[in-house]
RNA sequence: GGACGAUUAGCUCAGCUGGUUAGAGUACUUGCUUGACAUGCAAGGGGUCGGCGGUUCGAUUCCGUCAUCGUCCA
């Protein structure tokens, strides 16, 4: 009788129930907690903070799942491990989303006022703040729960401040009246990366412009006719020979009969339309630079709603679009345009809303990025910064070389409120806390002063964000022990807008990269290859996909096949065979637990059978391959290891290896019990060494199965990271297995292609001369007997007779005969073997062509030669085997 | 205009520093209620590795070039 117990297990995997237990659990026990007073060599990483109103979608799923695979391998292979997860603030789109909701209400934020405003804003990050956050919780992020941060809180916020004091006090951020982006619609600037460019089909309108003195024109081509109304100059190539007397002369402006001069400039290509450009000093960033550089006048013809002010003359109130219109049509009418040719440009587009962007002039803060941005590069050329995978380095140093200064006020109310005071009297400016604003002006004694009313970019404090979510500018432990971070993991899509900027900011102010390493993942599309988007609406939820499959399902598709930095499709199908995986783990765990019962954690091995040696054998293999795959950040390939290790080695051989002994019906050995006992011991070990090496894919699954196994300690998550154990490398194991495996495929392909039916066991016939081979038979024919359903192993000597009415395959020197009696059709056994011996002999010619090639034989190194020759000589004995089986059977 | 990536089985993708009979999942075909699992088992069919050159004894892998698609920058 056999010593199986039901385990209770149900045969199918329950993934909602496990998840949310497991979860409370590790949350209850502190084991997410970033230990400080502990020695040990450290692991820290800092969350991206996602949009505190926003929702989780799949690009964070897979950030996070990449981030705590990391930081729970490191917590099992005993570093001291910090993950701090948090949120941001997102000025524009969180300050976007009060707005629609007090639009629905015939509000708008004037109407409440700046504080009322702000209050409202709050109130709304209180009460949807903690869905995100909630949600990672759901994928299983093991981050450090009780150091949670937000980009506006306390100590963020006094991070803010000074590092802004700072800049300021070093001459790196300043106020300038300079060209920024604005949004009409936002109604505020935006940072150069924040313009998104689009082509888009355009005219190019060739404008006449009358010489002043005397007669004649000059034929500008514009893409934007309505900004001439700016237009302070017009410029030609100084070399341009069609040109050179206009020079210093003046023409005039059409409609508004304005006068400008002609000036030279570099800059000027040519080629581009007629050679003469106008010059908008005020509402174009590279006639801005021109204008700088000829002392041009600034003429900004637009208000902030992008409408026509002042300057626009007859155009006045009109949108920039309709003046267009107008504009090209009123040039028409008094014969100035000259032509439209149809063209392709480049327009800017705000980030958020779509908006065309209107370049205007407008006093701003800004960052000197020079001084910052060499540091930045420098660190990599040092190699203290790495990029994984390592071209995006490029991408960064490409940024960073031709970087330009950082537009950071914002004229939005929510966000970090910029610290500057400004005297009301005079052109004081005081920079510092609000708690130390001068009572009397120093420069007029004047008692009262006005703060700037605008907010810094989100991505100032987020460029802090790794040394600020650790205490600075305090000088706490957190910072002592955990900074710099040691990897920083995000999307290739915000390099710029936060990679960059982080590493400038942590060289500046704690003199050390925030991260060594920046593990760069690429983004989610959707079946057909299109970014997943709210009005495609092909967004997959991540939530309703972990309710339906569970995390570990999720969690583990997301992270499979693909190669780091590149972009993942996503299929729904994907899911499916990820789900069957996890349930298929299941249920192995299922089988070993109902065998496991009375397992007495049986001190030493015992005798190992060939196939425990082979499976701890592969199984060592397997932890050192994990091992090295995950420090090398190829988490796809770790997964695809374990995934075909769990089910093709240990699954489909292994468990039916070792049934037999688990049932006591192995009658092969002479010690059952000990045969069992040992079995018992492998199964376990290897199993459960495995679900620690698919912890950090599948935390909730392994929990589960860990807990039940025989195991020490209170979680799998803190059990210790597996090892390789040289005593368990066994290629000879392998070797021979590989052969068993081979025979059995092939004696199972043999039934099947006779419709042997598949219970019905018959009888094997093996014959070899060599020993090697001799010995393996006759150890594994217990193996071949199970799995190839045989009723008898016999092997035997090639020399002695072969048997009659048999079918025949061949296996390195092993022949296989199957005895049919007379089922077999002899025609069709030589026909089948002929086929066989084509594909030998191709294979042959293929291998003695190449060795017969003088030069492969000289130059190729030793072992590949050795490797061919082998072959060749395996591919010659099975012809001649081949050969000689045809021959016997047609003088039948 | 510049840079980067992709192009491998019907589909989705692996293939590291050049030597495998080019792999997986899925789909397909055939047969199976085999005492863990039909979300499963066994056996199979399916690819001139985008085109053309080059380096090499040998190229899916390295170099050049072209094509198509995608992304970023200007």
């Amino acid at each position: 009788m056999s010593d199986v117990k039901q385990t209770g297990l149900s045969k199918t995997y329950d993934p909602k129930e496990v998840e949310e237990k497991w979860y409370q659990e590790w949350m209850d026990k502190g084991y997410f907690r970033g230990p400080i007073d502990v020695e040990g060599e450290t692991f820290s990483v800092v969350m991206p903070p996602p949009n505190v109103t926003g929702s989780l979608h799949l690009g964070h799923a897979l950030d996070n799942t990449l981030q705590d695979i990391l930081v729970r391998w490191k917590r099992m292979a005993g570093y001291k491990v910090l993950w701090i997860p948090g949120t941001d603030h997102a000025g524009i789109a969180t300050q976007a989303k009060v707005e629609e909701a007090l639009a629905k209400e015939g509000q708008s934020k004037y109407d409440l006022g700046r504080e009322a405003f702000l209050e409202r804003v709050w109130d709304w990050k209180h009460q949807y703040g903690h869905r995100i956050t909630s949600q990672l919780k759901k994928l299983g992020t093991s981050c450090d729960w009780s150091r949670e941060r937000f980009t506006m809180d306390e100590g963020c916020s006094k991070a803010v401040q000074e590092v802004f004091i700072q800049l300021f006090e070093k001459d790196l951020i300043y106020r300038g009246n300079r060209i920024i982006n604005w949004c009409p619609k936002c109604q505020t600037t935006i940072s150069d990366i924040e313009v998104e460019h689009q082509e888009k089909g355009g005219n190019l309108w060739h404008i006449r412009y009358p010489v002043a003195e005397g007669k004649g024109e000059v034929v500008v081509a514009t893409t934007r006719p309505e900004t001439m109304l700016g237009d302070t100059a017009v410029a030609v190539h100084p070399d341009d020979e069609r040109y050179q007397h206009l020079i210093g002369q003046n023409v005039i402006i059409p409609i508004i009969d304005k006068t400008i001069p002609v000036i030279a400039d570099e800059y000027v290509d040519p080629s581009f339309g007629t050679g003469v450009v106008k010059i908008t000093p005020a509402h174009d960033p590279n006639d801005f630079e021109m204008g700088l550089r000829h002392h041009l006048p600034q003429v900004n013809v637009m208000t902030k709603e992008a409408i026509m002010n002042e300057h626009a003359g007859p155009y006045e109130g009109m949108d920039r679009y309709s003046c267009r219109k107008k504009l090209v049509s009123d040039l028409e009418d008094k014969g100035y345009l000259a032509k439209i040719d149809e063209h392709v440009h480049a327009v800017g587009q705000c980030y958020r809303c779509d908006t065309v962007v209107e370049p205007m002039v407008s006093p701003q803060w800004f960052v000197k990025m020079k001084p910052l941005a060499e540091p930045a590069m420098e660190v990599v050329h040092e190699g203290r910064l790495n990029f994984v995978p390592s071209r995006f380095t490029k991408v960064y140093l490409g940024w960073l070389e031709n970087i330009r200064d950082w537009c950071i006020s914002r004229q939005l109310w929510w966000g970090h409120r910029i610290p500057v005071w400004y005297c009301d009297d005079c052109d004081y400016i005081y920079c510092g806390l609000s708690e130390n604003v001068p009572d009397h002006c120093p420069k007029c004694g004047a008692t009262t002063f006005t703060q700037d009313p605008d907010v810094l970019d989100t991505w100032f404090s987020s460029a802090l964000w790794p040394f600020s979510t650790l205490g600075w500018p305090e000088e706490t432990e957190e910072l002592k022990k955990y900074y710099p971070t040691s990897v920083l993991v995000t999307g290739r899509d915000i390099i710029f807008f936060w990679v960059a900027r982080m590493v400038f900011m942590g060289l500046e102010f704690q003199k050390d990269v925030p991260f060594r390493d920046v593990f760069i993942h690429g983004l989610i599309l959707d079946g057909q290859g299109r970014k997943m988007s709210k009005s495609l609406g092909n967004g997959v939820d991540p939530i309703e996909v972990i309710e339906q499959y569970g995390a570990d399902t999720l969690r583990f598709m997301l992270v499979t096949g693909n190669t780091p930095g590149n972009d993942i499709r996503f299929h729904l199908e994907r899911l499916e065979g990820t789900r069957n995986f996890v349930n298929k783990i299941w249920n192995a765990s299922r089988f070993a637990l109902m065998h496991l019962h009375d397992y007495k954690g049986h001190q030493p091995w015992g005798e190992l059978t060939l196939a425990d040696r082979w499976i701890l054998s592969r199984y060592n293999s397997v932890v050192g391959a994990v091992t090295k795959a995950l420090e090398n950040y190829d988490i796809g390939e770790g997964a695809r290891l374990l995934y075909d290790f769990l089910w093709n080695e240990f699954c489909d051989w292994y468990i039916e290896l070792v049934k037999p002994r688990l049932y006591g019906k192995d009658d092969t050995v002479t010690d059952a019990v000990a045969s069992r006992q040992t079995a018992q011991k492998v199964l376990r070990h290897v199993l459960s060494g495995t679900l620690q090496l698919l912890h950090p894919y599948m935390p909730f699954l392994t929990e589960e199965i860990w807990q039940q196994l025989p195991h020490h300690g209170d979680t799998i998550m803190l059990s210790s990271w597996p090892e390789v154990d040289p005593n368990h490398v066994d290629y000879t194991a392998e070797e021979e297995m590989a052969l068993l495996m081979e025979l059995i495929r092939s004696a199972r392909n043999l039934r099947a292609e006779m419709n042997v039916p598949p219970g019905k066991k018959a009888e094997l016939i093996l014959l070899t001369d060599e020993e090697k081979a001799q010995k393996i038979l006759t150890e594994g024919k217990s193996y071949i007997a199970s799995l190839a359903t045989a009723s008898e192993v016999s092997i035997r000597s090639i020399k002695t007779e072969k048997p009659e009415g048999a079918v025949t395959a061949i296996v390195q020197r092993v022949e296989i005969y199957l005895p049919l009696k007379d089922l077999i059709d002899i025609e069709k056994e030589i026909e089948r073997l002929q086929k066989e011996l084509a594909v030998t002999e191709k294979e042959l010619q293929r291998l003695q062509g190449k060795l017969s090639n003088q030069s492969f034989v000289s130059k190729a190194p030793v072992e590949v030669v050795e490797k061919e020759r082998e072959k060749a000589e395996e591919g010659q004995k099975k012809k001649k085997a081949l050969e000689e089986r045809i021959g016997a059977l047609k003088s039948l």
